[in-house]
DNA sequence: TATGAATGAGCTTTCATTCAT
DNA sequence: CATGAATGAAAGCTCATTCAT
């Protein structure tokens, strides 16, 4: 939606403006975002501006595209699950590319969790695609073939199980940035290869650990917790 | 925080600008919060404003009051764990609190979570009170106790565990309010014994169980995930 | 001209009222001022103010009066002159009230000579009793009664006299006040009876001289200055 | 301090501007000059002001800033005393200065007197420059080359002098000009050439000689004034 | 196409004044 | 008479948007 003048632009220049708004949209909502802020920090003139975009918001429909983008070409590395183990395998790898998301772009990060605050799960279509921009769509598909697959215990709740794995999903790898920075006592670098961080393999494993396993030390404790 | 004269008013009539306050800051940042919008919806005059707040963020700092104040009062009829069963009573009792909170509040409860989201937990330390404003310090201390009663699994990084709790206890509420909602086709009604509504009861049990158990159907799940 | 209400407060009251306000007229314009400023000094409700004053400018026009009123007092006390060296008697009897009216009413002294500033001399005739407020009038009368005794020479301009008078008579007591609390290093103590302070003697009488003999030290200047 | 932006506008716009300004100033103390008061009178947007000056102090400060240059323009014709009547002749000049500013830019000239009024003497030091704005210095000045000279007679309290003239030198300006309004009937033409005017001639030559002779008409006066 | 000055609606905040208690 | 809450006009200032160059 932004005008053709936007994308003639050369790459460096296009990409200054959208780094830039990513740090405006990261930090505010589309409400309390603002054209003279992002128009100072990239240093173009003010009509430049409504040269590239019709108004902000098409600007904020843009970078919301290269979140989508940029996760899709992430996405698109996925196999499906062929067999039982890779049940779990596959939910493995919807983390981890949340994770690869947040450290390759924290702050696009950012304005995505943004944007599902202010658009709820429940009325997050997209108008224009008809999608879901958040990530349920594909918990609850990873959630049938899990039953399919006999991996997925009976009882569980698909609906509430999905929602509660995109939440984690969601929230899980600013923690792990955070937590990784405040370990090591200094910026994380960005290592696509996420799988071969120690740290971030042992947040995860345990992450994963809870998520099929629970918390509790012992199996048999739902049944003493209902039979009570 | 706000000038005596707020405090003056008839309640019906402070209700009313809180209430009307929780409208605005449920759906805007600080930043985007208007007292124009405000002063029309409650009905005041412009000026009258200025008579009871120093500016917009006195009310928002008496809003984010009123939030833990109505969470205390909740919470203060929570005993603690007395014996090995109770550790994941307690914890059940930590989901039903915010369950309460948002069946009776639902749009304070959206302050709150709007709050979190402007000051994520690493850096939500209230600089007037010292404490937390979000659970995490609940989670933390529930897990110190589980620990100790042999309740939780060793292997499980309490911290990322307080974290997954504190994100999903957060989460857990709009979600059962909106599958509330959308099943029976009108709003939900409250009722502070959630415990008796059997709608609730199914959710925060099956969310309990998954915390507790995982959603591995195969207890075996994990030796052989990592095995392979 | 303000209400009845004023002259039946106590006198404690009134004065208090009075006091403030003359702070407030002697840091501020009548444009500038505040009645919210007066208000809060004073200690009394807005709506007090409005039962003593018709508003600002009615206490404005009260103070002014003050101003009037307090130096009347003082020059009651002054006899007229009656043989040749009353002349100047009468000239430095003059300056001395201005000096008395400084050291007693500091900031009711610069009440008036903010007044004059607004109202310049030749606009400042008082609408309601036709008189001039400022000291012209007096310097007028003054400089009459010196051609007549034969004490003023008779090259003198006497309204260009007169105003450089009034101007020098303004202007020398916050002078004096300044270069008395500076040189003694501490703020300085009101006696009435200024001939007595040697700080003063001194400085009057050199001013005295300055204005009968010049700064020349060659009476001959005058004559060499314009033959040349 | 201005911006850029008010720099770059046409000559005529930005003294159109500076007028404008120059007449509210003249009028009212920066705590009562108006924004919009400025805006109306100029004919400009109220977002235009702003885009020229960060706020109205920086306005005014430009405006003050405009009071010195102008001024210097005219200091800088002046040379230094080099003999005996010399001295006299330098205060003349300094005298005719003020004059020559009132007439030229009588706007001008009540906006420095207002900024002396606000900001007395012995606080005037501009915090920017260090310098003082008002003429003492140079009345200081003069009178330490006139005692050097042996032109000053030795009696005279020369801080209180350069006092006296400095006020006198002030408020004698818009004396000139409004009694030689009032004697001709009509606005005073500006001839920069002042001296050649006979009415400014003769009141400068009379101040003149009051400043170096003093009024008294017997040179004896000052023994007897006080012997008695 | 790039620029940045121009614009006025709209924002937060202050203020003098009124008025019910 | 004292009080202080209520009021809305008007202030200073910001902002998205337009437009001439």
């Amino acid at each position: 939606m932004p005008k053709d003048t936007f994308f003639h632009l050369s790459q460096v220049k296009r990409q200054l403006i959208e780094n830039v708004a990513i740090e405006e949209f990261a930090d505010n909502s589309l409400q309390s975002a603002s054209v003279n802020a992002i128009v100072n920090n990239a240093g173009i003139a003010k009509g430049s501006f409504y040269q590239y975009f019709e108004n902000l918001e098409d600007l904020y429909k843009h970078i919301l595209k290269l979140v989508k983008d940029r996760k899709l070409e992430l996405i698109s590395t996925l196999p499906l699950p062929a067999n039982n183990l890779d049940t779990f395998r596959y939910l493995q790898r919807l983390l981890q590319i949340e994770i690869a998301f947040e450290l390759k772009y924290p702050r696009l990060s950012r304005v995505e969790r943004r944007y599902n605050f202010e658009n709820p799960v429940n009325s997050s279509i997209d108008p224009e695609t008809g999608q879901r921009l958040s990530g349920d769509g594909r918990f609850h598909a990873f959630l049938s073939q899990g039953v399919l697959h006999d991996d997925i215990a009976t009882w569980v709740d698909t609906d509430l199980a999905a929602y509660v794995l995109g939440v984690v999903s969601q929230w899980f790898s600013p923690y792990l940035l955070e937590r990784m920075g405040q370990d090591s006592g200094k910026p994380v670098e960005f290592n696509l290869d996420v799988s071969h961080d120690p740290h971030v393999q042992d947040l995860l494993q345990n992450l994963m650990d809870i998520l099929m396993a629970g918390i509790a030390r012992d199996p048999q404790i739902r049944k003493d917790f209902y039979s009570k």
